[in-house]
DNA sequence: ATAACACATAGACAAATATCTATGTGAGGT
DNA sequence: ACCTCACATAGATATTTGTCTATGTGTTAT
């Protein structure tokens, strides 16, 4: 995962709604229409949030008839959280040859 | 560390320069002109990157003279870390006890 | 077929953002 | 005293972003 990846989903997470739309799918599978009552946005407005949070990879969407279900990618998100646990916090630099 | 605050960090690591400079900053402190040197942006744009990740708390100064050295602030960012390695993918909802 | 529901798309718009040039500030060196 | 260096601040500007209203699309129910 390279840094313009893991830009794009920083970016993602950086507005609060989506942030709090990551956390709700962090706890299962949500539809739009569940997503929709916890926010104080519109539908247009939350299809957008939704159609950025899937083109950073971070979430993906199961369609089920009318219904949209969207969870969270794993395979990108594990990569990503692996990214920000592999940044140390500069006490390390003097054991890795630096 | 609430939402709005993990909100902003994220918002300050969704430009790729900012994110490539947390990235250095990992590895150990810098002063800024030693960050100036790896990026094509002017010295104004830099003290303005610095300055938002400053605000947001993960990153720290030190005055030396006429050098500004720059630094995590680990205690805020191992906050951001553990918010983040706290969201599950999806997987744990059954076995954690909610 | 018609209506209702879930969602997407298009277009508009105000606010935020990344960048620049120009200039100010303060520390060191000559 | 003067100049240079490292950095900050101010102001301008083009782009991006979050949000809305209006409308389109596809599914389900009557």
């Amino acid at each position: 995962m390279n840094t313009m990846d893991v830009a794009l989903i920083c970016k993602a997470l950086g507005d609060t709604n989506r942030l709090q739309i990551v956390r709700m799918l962090a706890d299962g599978e949500k539809c739009g229409c569940k997503l929709l009552e916890k926010f104080e946005i519109t539908q247009p407005t939350l299809s957008h949030h939704m159609k950025i949070l899937c083109e950073c990879g971070l979430v993906k969407m199961r369609k089920d008839g009318k219904w949209s279900h969207y969870s969270l990618h794993c395979e990108t998100f594990l990569a990503f959280q692996q990214f920000i646990e592999g940044l140390s916090c500069g006490k390390g630099n003097g054991g890795d040859g630096k």
